[in-house]
This record gives structure tokens, sequence and C-alpha cells, in this order.
DNA sequence: ATATTTAATCGAACAGTGTTTAAAAATATA
DNA sequence: TATATTTTTAAACACTGTTCGATTAAATAT
């Protein structure tokens, strides 16, 4: 018993380890520079070996790509939101988003393009009606739910609403990696008009000031 | 003269069939399966050739993405719209926009990623003020000053809400194209909810039914 | 403690990739 | 026709992911 979770323990051991030196190649020189025979030089094993503990490079960088979403989630989740408004929760909620999402560009855009082709079911089922069940989602779901109880809404509505909040933001996300060359200020005059204007338009058609009262 | 324009178009018809051979392997095999001895293979031709021609297979790659992209544009703007309302234009023409990049999903893809590292710099500039100038973009900014006419509103605003329009569309096509398996009933539900709903609710919060008379 | 079975590891090879270079074939110029 | 130029090629380089049979190390059974 002992020796088969010894065992285990060294095949998980073994795993972490690839998984580190190709996170720091990836880390370092970018996804398109990762190879199975530099993770094997990293970790001083043959490269054969490695498809002893993972299926594909593929697999490999599903994992890697992985850590680093679910890093955004839980710097996201982590925060503390302390307003009572659902409106400006909603605000903080997607700033929050696009920052983390911006720390791990690669990771970010890699998890959201390969999530069909993967095994990386955890984030997709977007368009499936579960965003009521999805722990990222609900939070954004519930505060939806707040802004809107005072009027009828069906909840089909709410639900797609939901859905082309995360779209859009993630269409932002998307544009902002891509543009490198953006200045800082710029970037974040684009996120607070986002955060502040457009997520809240996008929400709610009511609860809105009309147009005036901008600042930067 | 006669002979030295000959030369010229010669090396334009090999180029052409070059990016030809590049279009089909990757409209039949994917993005991922095009490799310069398939397309030497293909046009009857050495490897070697092609790197008289092309610097690179980055830069054939950009030539057939530019391709396609080309032809969603043009399928946009080639589609006459008939309504005078603003609003209704909007809502046209984001469906077409949308519905042109669906047919060529991985064009579309690859040119928004790629649009930073390439010198594809005819559809970049969005965060630079530009919008006004641009040709595709400048409908849209058309648009919304036409439904901002009356009231008084900053032209960065103006700006600023065009270039959130581009960008949540943006999030919404790669979200279809990235989810595979939507039924076709519902990516029409998600189009339809995104141009008639939530672009109107971008673009402005004041003209905008207030989440009565929904129907799918 | 020795023999046997099982698992971990490696070296070599296969088939592929992008790209460069020097030689060869084809064409244009003098 | 001879020379210069351009087009085309074959061969090689340095990579890539992946597979397979042999080798080594560890665990189990005798």
């Amino acid at each position: 018993m002992t020796i088969e979770k010894r065992r285990e323990r060294e095949i998980e051991e073994m795993k972490e380890r690839i998984l580190l030196a190709a996170s720091d190649i990836v880390a370092l020189e970018g996804v398109e520079k990762l190879s199975i025979r530099k993770i094997a030089k990293k970790i001083e094993y043959s490269p054969s070996i490695i498809y002893h503990y993972f299926k594909d490079k593929e697999e490999i960088l599903n994992n890697v790509m992985q850590r680093g979403y679910k890093k955004i989630v839980s710097a996201v989740s982590s925060v503390k939101i302390e307003s009572n408004s659902p409106e400006e929760r909603l605000i903080q909620m997607t700033k929050n988003y696009i920052k983390a999402a911006l720390n791990m560009p690669d990771e970010f855009i890699a998890v959201q393009l390969n999530q069909s082709k993967s095994a990386l079911k955890h984030t997709s089922s977007l368009f499936k009606g579960a965003s009521k069940e999805k722990t990222a989602l609900s939070v954004l779901y519930q505060c939806l739910q707040e802004i809107y109880k005072d009027r009828n809404i069906d909840e089909n509505i709410i639900e797609l609403t939901a859905q082309m909040i995360v779209v859009s933001t993630l269409g932002l996300v998307f544009k902002l990696i891509i543009e490198k060359d953006i200045g800082d200020e710029q970037r974040e005059r684009l996120i607070n008009f986002y955060s502040k204007e457009i997520v809240l338009r996008i929400a709610n058609s009511n609860t809105l000031n009309d147009g005036k009262e901008e600042k930067n």
C-alpha cells in the first residue's frame, strides 16, 4: 500500500516536473517555442520519457494553459467585492476579469482558442444555458438578477444577457492582447469606458445615465 | 519594356500559383497542415523555389489570410442597406459582418490574431482614434453620429462607442467560431439577440425598448 | 539472496518541418 | 555565339513530434 502510494506520488512528481519545465519555456520563450526535446533537456531526461507521462505535446500544453487560466479565474474570484449595488459589483468584476486576463495573455488566448478541440470542458458549456450553474458565471448571473429584480424579465433574457457580457468582454480582452502597442493610458481608458459604460448598457438600458457625465 | 513587363507578370503569376495552392491546402486541411513542401508538390516545383517569391512561410500565410479577410470586408460592404433608420442599418451591418466572418472562420481568427506581429496594418489602428477614416468603420461611425445627432455627445464618446461595438462583435464571432458544436438555431438566436438588442444597447441607452417585446 | 516479473528510461530511427546554399538549367543580353 | 543573369533544383542543416525495441532499475516471488 505504502509503496504504491509512493509510486503514484513519484508519477505525479514527474508530471509536475515536466509541466513546470514546459511552463518555464512558455513563459520565457513563448508558446510556439515549446518543444518536447527542450522539456527533456530541461528536466535532464530523454525526450521519449515524456510520452510515458503524457499522451501528447498537446496534452502538456493543455495542462500548462489550463493552469494559467485557473490563475485568472482564482484571481477574479478571490477579490472581495464590497459594494452593495449590483451595478457597481458588475463594474468591479469586469475590471478584475480584464486585468487578470491581461496578466497572462498567452494562456488566456490559448485556453479560449483550444477549448473546442481539447478536453478543456470546464470553461465550455457557455452556450448551453448553463450560466446559472457555472461558478464563474454565477456571480454575473446573480448581479443581473438583482438589477432586474423589480422588473419582470424573462429568465432566458437574463441568460442571454449574461452570455453577451461574457462574450463582449472576451472581445475587448482579445483586442487588448492583440494590439500590444497601445499605450498604458489608452488601455486604461478603454477598460474604464467598457467597464463603467458598456457593460452597464449591455446589462440594462434603463438604469443608465444618458451619456452625460463622462470622465476618463 | 515588353519583356520586362512579361517578367513582372510571370512573377506575379508564380506568386499567384503559390498563394492559390496555399489557400487550397488551408481550405482543405486547415492552417496548421500547411507546409512549404506541400505547396511545392502542389505546384510541381521544388520547395526552395518558393523562397524566391516569398520571404517566409509566414509571408505566404499572411497573404492567404489577408485575402480571406478581404472577402469578409467586401461581403459586408457589398450589401446594400435599404433602411433609413440608423438603428436598423446598424443591426443589418452587424448581422452581415458576423455571418460573413462565420463563413471563413479560420481566416478571420488568423487575421485578427496576427495583425500585431505581421504587416497587416490595414485592419490595425483600431485604437488610435482612426475609426472616422477607416472605410469599414466609417459606416459604423456615421450610424452612431446619426443616432446621436439630436443630442449633444462628445466625439470621443462616439469614437469609443464605435470601438466597443467592434470589439464586442469580435468577441461574439470568436466565441461562435470556437464553440463549433452549437446548434444552428441557437447560433441564429445568439446572433439575433446580439444584433437586435445588444448592439443597440451599446450604441445607445435611450432609444431602446425597455426589455419587453422580446421574441426569439 | 537469487530469480523473475514489472516498470522506468533511453537511443535510435522515422517521417516530417522551415530554411539556406551552391550548383545546374534556362533565359536574356551583348 | 559567348557572356551575364535569372530561375530552378538537389542536398544539406537543424529542427520538430512520435514510436519502438533494447536496456536498466525496481518490485515481487521463490
